[in-house]
DNA sequence: TAGGTAATGTTCGAATTAGAAAATTTATGA
DNA sequence: TCATAAATTTTCTAATTCGAACATTACCTA
């Protein structure tokens, strides 16, 4: 049971591929939770189509040709996340305390945050804290706990404890996937306790997220977008889902929309 | 035979890297016409000073975030360092439960440590949780609290009680100073009470410490050669130490005076 | 010249990945 | 409900890559 059409797997896929350049087979298959075999399928089935190029152990950028217009539709992944870390970023007054959690899109927030003043942050990424502590106006506290190979995230009760011991002014949250009904999703149980945490102790919630999570499925609840007050995408959602937030009252901001 | 030194080749390979994202070792086999375990070599290498990753197959770009390896290089004693970190790492057996406190040094052994095996690790530095979090077979525990913003220390007195839920084989400590008498000593106070964990907790104790180290005085004592197994550096000890070792029953271990 | 060292090549067993084919599950429409 | 097609997992074998140990080469220097 697969939380991903093959057609939306695949355009995953090349989004991860945009991003990191390279990706091994392995990761994919801990990504998507399907067979390698599966995911060799699809990388033989995109490597045809020119979208990528395989290599022994995984797969990494087309060389340059042409379906380059179909493949830039598909892999809007980098900037995406860039442009949401840029409008979250301007929400953020100097002298904040806010919260970040697990995700490459936090961690490009952090990224965008170091311009930033006086910033108290707290923390369960590792990739966030480092980050962050080349500003050195900035009050990091990490939580403790294991620490997550293969995304740097702190796990474990004590880390959520740790969150609790905080009232912060704002937090942002990522997650793996938003169901139509509102529910907020991760596929790790393990960042739940804390993303929960941060809902209960941020005066203001700020969501992020690009337009691939909207709609996307993952095994465990963390939330519900009426716990949220902002919304920062990068594509206008899918009527059912303004209807959702609309009833739950929550702002939507879509990042790039007016200029670029 | 090979037109390229080594130093040049392994600058070349950065070159595709950062120009290819990803490069085949065969390719790289071609390009350079040695052997595809020449170019391991080199990957290994590049691999563990952060400016690549490796991959089955080849060789991509650094994860997110590196620059830290460069700026450690240009610092002085990085030979030192390397020296007494390969021969700490050659103290520690595969599938150890070990401590690594905060320092360059120990930052260094977390590198030369990439190669073990299922690793378990508890640390209070994030540098040290961020190198080691690459492989997959290691299980860190990261100590939560304050980020001390120029280093990556995480202090507070949450760190030491998260220390003291441990019990490991191995303490590995870095020191600021240590003085004639046998004092172990600290500039920062907040790093004591840790310190003070590791080695209440360790079932032995390997204090890693230049030669610059000795006879440096810093303010905070956080414990006596007494408590300490084994001593690693990077050249013979002043007599006076020597003989305060011999009082102690410490073992000194000089790296690279054997081999290398 | 003899010894030492750094770099590279060779060899080989172990580990990882690929691919093909069959079995199973899931989705869908009549 | 059943039949059918699509998607995925399973299973097995072949191909590739890896790392360690040892041999070789080139070069330096005492």
């Amino acid at each position: 049971m697969s939380a991903f059409k093959p057609s939306k797997r695949q355009s995953a896929i090349l989004n991860m591929v945009a991003r990191d350049g390279f990706v091994a087979t392995e990761a994919m298959v801990a990504e998507f939770g399907v067979t390698p075999q599966t995911i060799r399928r699809d990388l033989n089935e995109l490597g045809q189509e020119g979208l990528l190029t395989r290599f022994h152990g995984g797969a990494g950028q087309a060389k340059s040709g042409e379906n380059l217009p179909y493949a830039d539709r598909l892999r809007s992944g980098v900037q995406a996340k860039q442009k949401i870390a840029e409008m979250t970023a301007s929400l953020i007054p100097d002298g904040s305390s806010l919260f970040l959690n697990t995700g490459t899109t936090t961690e490009a927030i952090a990224q965008a945050l170091l311009r930033h003043k006086n910033l108290h942050v707290v923390t369960n990424n590792i990739n966030v804290a480092r980050y962050l502590s080349q500003n050195d106006t900035f009050q990091i506290m990490l939580a403790g706990g294991q620490v997550r190979n293969h995304d740097g995230g702190v796990t474990g009760a004590g880390a959520a404890d740790f969150i609790d011991s905080f009232r912060m002014d704002i937090g942002i949250l990522g997650v793996s996937g938003i169901d139509e009904d509102g529910s907020l999703l991760e596929f790790d149980p393990a960042e739940i306790r804390s993303a929960q945490s941060v809902l209960r102790n941020s005066r203001k919630v700020i969501l992020v997220a690009d337009q691939h999570k909207f709609g996307r499925r993952a095994m465990n609840r963390m939330g519900d977008l009426l716990d949220v007050d902002i919304v920062v995408t990068d594509a206008p959602l899918p009527i059912s889902f303004e209807k959702t937030c609309g009833k739950a009252g929550v702002e939507i901001r879509v990042a790039g929309s007016a200029k670029r």
